[in-house]
DNA sequence: ATAAAATAGTTGGATGTCCTAATATTGGAT
DNA sequence: ATCCAATATTAGGACATCCAACTATTTTAT
């Protein structure tokens, strides 16, 4: 987390930086400068509460995601390349992930029983004791306080759906 | 940029794991679970698109960040200190960033005239000049082509701003 | 049936980010 | 004058992400 400062700038720097943009004659950019910043400040201050609740418990972000995937999973399993396209992330992600879960046994490899090029990750008993005590903290010291009225959430969570539809996440 | 999977799921995987979440009976994380991972998800689509469009020009998003901020600044320079709280990064991440730009000569560093401690950072011509070109590069690739509508742009920053406020971002 | 192409996963290398700690310098407060 | 805070840099460590290249396997196309 960077320095906090509760600073006393009058403007917010995003609205600055669109007026900028149009005083600059880049009006039909502006507006999507405008969102493209938010989204990255946003997710910036998000992630840093998630990984400060992490922290602690050994893990980050990106191996909650994975661990909770093969906690709602039926088996407790997926292949890794499942994973990946779930995550949207590369598959050398996935293997540095898995990597460091296997590494501190909260999921183990299982070779994929028809196809022998993929293999199976499977959650274990202590990960998904830890993916639990993970998202109860999660739960209770961010989701639960977003800092967003409820019709904020709501229409946001409606936006950004339509949005990871166009670009072909879902 | 992940694998491309225009996949045929038939559901939205955030909405999929919100309704996990509450047959757990985790309902009152479950809108803040949806919001803040809607938000990753989209933060990483953006970011892809925006590190494409920059990769060409040898820039990655904190340096042209960094170069947007002295650009419109009075002078064209501004003390590491003031980046980084702008930018809302860590003092180490400033240095890297700036180390990375003056060797491609794109920033200078100077003394600052009076507090001895603090270095100026100082945007050169050819800084200006791809900044502009990567300006004009967003604009036309990413900026004008977010992929939502006018209506849920505005509805965007706006919610955005509010959280960002809310989080002590200006 | 066999060669070519696609898929699954790993490795090694590069980038970039953050964190902690230590150092040097300087500014401001008492 | 002296102590404490602030500014920036450096060094070391942990991570995540991507890319290119590689191995092994499976699928496809001829």
């Amino acid at each position: 987390m960077p320095d906090d400062q509760q600073s006393g700038l009058p403007y917010d720097p995003i609205e600055e930086a669109r007026r900028q943009w149009e005083a600059h004659g880049w009006e039909e950019g502006a507006q999507g400068m405008a969102a493209v910043t938010s989204l990255m400040r946003a997710q910036q201050i998000y992630m840093a509460r998630v990984e400060a609740v992490l922290r602690p418990l050994g893990i980050t972000f990106a191996r909650y995601e994975t661990m909770m995937l093969l906690y709602f999973s039926r088996r407790g399993a997926l292949p890794m390349s499942v994973i990946g396209s779930r995550l949207q992330v590369h598959q050398t992600s996935v293997t540095n992930a898995v990597d460091r879960l296997e590494a501190a046994e909260l999921v183990k490899r299982t070779p994929h029983p028809s196809d022998r090029r993929a293999t199976i990750v499977e959650i274990t008993e202590a990960g998904r004791a830890l993916a639990l005590k993970a998202t109860e903290a999660l739960n209770s010291e961010v989701f639960s306080r977003p800092g967003l009225g409820q019709g904020d959430m709501s229409e946001l969570v409606g936006i950004l759906a339509r949005l990871r539809k166009q670009a072909g996440d879902f």
